[in-house]
DNA sequence: ATTAATGCAAACGGTTTGCACTACT
DNA sequence: AGTAGTGCAAACCGTTTGCATTAAT
């Protein structure tokens, strides 16, 4: 697991670096409340630096809590994207798979064959041509947050096996 | 995978063109059944252009024979998909998505903006220059029919509005 | 004191499964 | 006759909702 903002809390905070540590602010700016399930599920998102599943949340923060409910989760996932803090897209399996905004935005590349998926970001060449063609073409702005290959990658198209 | 015959259909079968036709027979081959029920699926899909969801498909077997059971609709869906006659992804929504495969095979380019959807071919320049750089940067093989891009079109983009 | 957020339980929607029965072959 | 396929109902899984209760502000 990487820290994810490289900017040290400098206060006694040491949960949840990054963005995530002015929401308990951001949230009271806006009524809302910070809560402790609240601080559970936030603890959990700052420790994911790829994409999670909505049902792969709440198992973790049960891990952290077993008293965790679903509803909270999701209702608390909704409030984040509300904020802009979280993303949502829906992986290869058409699950909710949320992303955590701060980071490098990125999309994902599944291999049929081996099931290894990988990420794709936006400084890669690949990610840039294609964003380019479509621009080009079509005037349409990839989201390459929402960008989710599905196809065969070089180890398995050599592989004789599988279809 | 090319085994899909684009063989031109020179009998007389009229209700289901195309690579329809020899399904019954295609079925039987593997010691599979052709059923009233498979008939009206089939005849569904050979309606259908583009992308459907399942349940979509359950619904509009439903309009040609109420007494349509979802189960049966699935467990055909699935039997066509191994027959290599359909295949099916995720879409935006993270529903179940069917294709029919002896179309061009094609993806979906999805606005966030309008909510318009259009279909991606092949022979789109944008899509070619995306496959090609996929291919070239990590040689990785983009399955078209699981292409399914989000982001914003060339109207919403100059629209002052929205995200 | 407000009223946002929680816990709980029930509902939901799409899809899947088990099983006895039906009907293609 | 043999077995693939059906109908039905119940299960499933992730997610959502209603509502009374709790607790952050």
């Amino acid at each position: 697991m990487r820290p994810l903002g490289s900017r040290a809390t400098h206060s006694h905070e040491r949960a949840t670096p990054g963005p995530w540590a002015a929401l308990p602010e951001r949230l009271r700016a806006r009524g809302l409340r910070w809560t402790p399930q609240r601080r559970i599920l936030v603890e959990v998102l700052s420790r994911t630096d790829g994409h999670v599943t909505g049902a792969e949340l709440v198992d973790r923060c049960r891990d952290m809590d077993p008293g965790t409910i679903p509803s909270t989760v999701y209702r608390t996932l909704d409030v984040l994207e509300d904020i802009g803090v979280l993303s949502h897209s829906h992986g290869a399996d058409g699950r909710e798979e949320f992303h955590v905004m701060p980071l490098v935005e990125h999309g994902h590349v599944y291999c049929r064959g081996c099931g290894e998926q990988s990420e794709l970001t936006a400084d890669d060449p690949a990610v840039i041509a294609a964003v380019a063609a479509f621009d080009a073409g079509r005037g349409f702005e990839i989201d390459i947050s929402h960008l989710s290959l599905i196809g065969r990658c070089a180890a398995c198209r050599a592989t004789p096996a599988r279809t």
